[in-house]
Formats: C-alpha cells, sequence, structure tokens
DNA sequence: AATAGAGCCAACCGCCACTAA
DNA sequence: GTTAGTGGCGGTTGGCTCTAT
C-alpha cells in the first residue's frame, strides 16, 4: 500500500477492535504483514505502536502512583532518558507514558528540587554499600502497600546501590539472586529481564512479598544472598 | 462568555540495530 | 560482505482540554 494511502491520526474504536482482533489471532510480531491482513489503512508501526500503549492486555491507564513516580526519578537518575528500560521495571506502564509523564510533571519537579537545592550545598552522606543494599531492600518492601519510605531520598541517592552490573555480569551472586528470584517470583510473561539489565530489589515484583522489614527479608532468605555481597564490597 | 496560553498525551518521525536473503 | 526489510527506541509534534484573564 502506497504510504499516501495509509490513515494517520487517532484510532477509532472499531480500528481497535480489528487489531485487537488480528494481534490475538497472529500474536505481537510481523506487524506489517499484521497490518496488510488485517485490512486497516494503518503501517505496521503505528499498529504497533497502538497496541503496545493503549491495547496491550494488564496495561495501567489509571494515574501514575508515588511509588512509581520514586521509581521512574531513581531510575532515569540512573540510566537517563532510556524509556523503555525504565519502563520495564514498570508492569502495565509503557515506555510513552513515562516519557510523558516525565516531561510533563517529573522534569519540572525536579528541576525546582536542584534550584532549592544549590543555595545549601547538598551532603552527600556516602551511606556505606552495605547499608546502602539493606536501604534497597527495604525500600522495595514499601511497594506491597505497607508503610514504605519512599519519597525519602533514599532509594535516589544512590543509583549503584541495586545495580547488579556493579558486581560484575558474571558474579556468583548474582547468579544465585536469579536463581531465587526464579523460584521465587511470578513475574508477569510479558515482562522480559535481559541479563544486561539484571538488577536487584525494586525491579523483581516478589521482592514485595517479603513483608516491609529488613528482619522480615531475611527470613525469606534474601539476607543470604546479599549477605556475601555486603562481605565482598 | 470569549479567548489566549499552558499542560497533557496519543501518535508520528527518523534513526539505529538486527536479521534474512 | 552487502542490502533490504522490519522492529524498537527516543525525540518531537499536533490537537485536545483545562485554566486564567
Amino acid at each position: 500500500m502506497a504510504n499516501r494511502d495509509l490513515r494517520r491520526g487517532p484510532w477509532l474504536e472499531g480500528e481497535d477492535e480489528i487489531l485487537t482482533t488480528i494481534v490475538g489471532a497472529l500474536g505481537e510480531k510481523h506487524w506489517d504483514a499484521l497490518a496488510k491482513q488485517s485490512g486497516l489503512r494503518r503501517s505496521g508501526k503505528s499498529c504497533r505502536l497502538r497496541w503496545m500503549n493503549y491495547l496491550r492486555p494488564n496495561l495501567k491507564h489509571g494515574e501514575i502512583t508515588q511509588e512509581e513516580e520514586a521509581i521512574i526519578l531513581d531510575l532515569h537518575k540512573h540510566w537517563g532518558s532510556k524509556w523503555s528500560k525504565i519502563a520495564k521495571r514498570l508492569p502495565g506502564r509503557t515506555d510513552n507514558e513515562i516519557k510523558n509523564y516525565w516531561r510533563s510533571h517529573l522534569k519540572k519537579k525536579l528541576e525546582a528540587q536542584q534550584a532549592g537545592t544549590k543555595s545549601n550545598t547538598k551532603q552527600d552522606t556516602a551511606i556505606p554499600i552495605r547499608d546502602r543494599s539493606i536501604q534497597c531492600i527495604s525500600t522495595k518492601s514499601s511497594m506491597s502497600g505497607n508503610e514504605g519510605i519512599f519519597g525519602t531520598s533514599s532509594i535516589s541517592e544512590t543509583p549503584e546501590m541495586c545495580d547488579m552490573n556493579a558486581l560484575g555480569n558474571d558474579s556468583p551472586y548474582e547468579s544465585r539472586i536469579s536463581e531465587w528470584i526464579s523460584s521465587c517470583c511470578s513475574w508477569p510473561s510479558d515482562q522480559v529481564i535481559d541479563d544486561e539489565d539484571c538488577m536487584g530489589t525494586y525491579t523483581y515484583p516478589c521482592f514485595s512479598q517479603l513483608g516491609s522489614s529488613c528482619e522480615e527479608s531475611k527470613n525469606h532468605g534474601v539476607w543470604d544472598l546479599w549477605n556475601p555481597i555486603w562481605e565482598m564490597s
């Protein structure tokens, strides 16, 4: 189909239904072929985008929560504008949504914060890595809806604190953590964790099963996994 | 009530990486 | 090794809604 024949602009309800049906039948791949087969006068790219950002099951369409906001802020510090990477850490959210949220809410917020803190030079508390890790686990635990510590600086101060990459890609401890995670997680099927990104704590929903304290985390085995890492540091 | 400006978000664009021929 | 096709990503834009005047 020539480009000029392609429809553009907002999607109609009928188009959504057709796309949903055809993706259900053919799967989320071969978007060009799928677009042609559907009879929709849309490009494959357009179909993919509509599906990924709006029609896909399990998408959240509500407001970004404070917890999600904290994660976005932290991961943005860590990765910059790697929106798709960040989106993978927030099940049900799309890269586009996060990007828009960042631009319309967080960027200004952050700039205002920085402007405010510039005058009184920030004290870097230089938390030892051991303590950072403890904080990190506690932080994730708060995501279960228990009283949490999001909103404090603990999570955003130290991008490396939960970064498994910092330990080296073939760390035996990373493997152990991965094994443990896969044994206890009910990771959503649409979530893909690649090795390169494999970082701990709030990456994994299963941590929310751990209760709200380090003590409880201990009881669930996290302590054993992290301990050797702390010892190494 | 009218209107201008700001904010927000869905969708598009262009580039890059990957893969198959 | 080269090329064309495709998918994925980040940046940008257009248009709708909200708010202030």
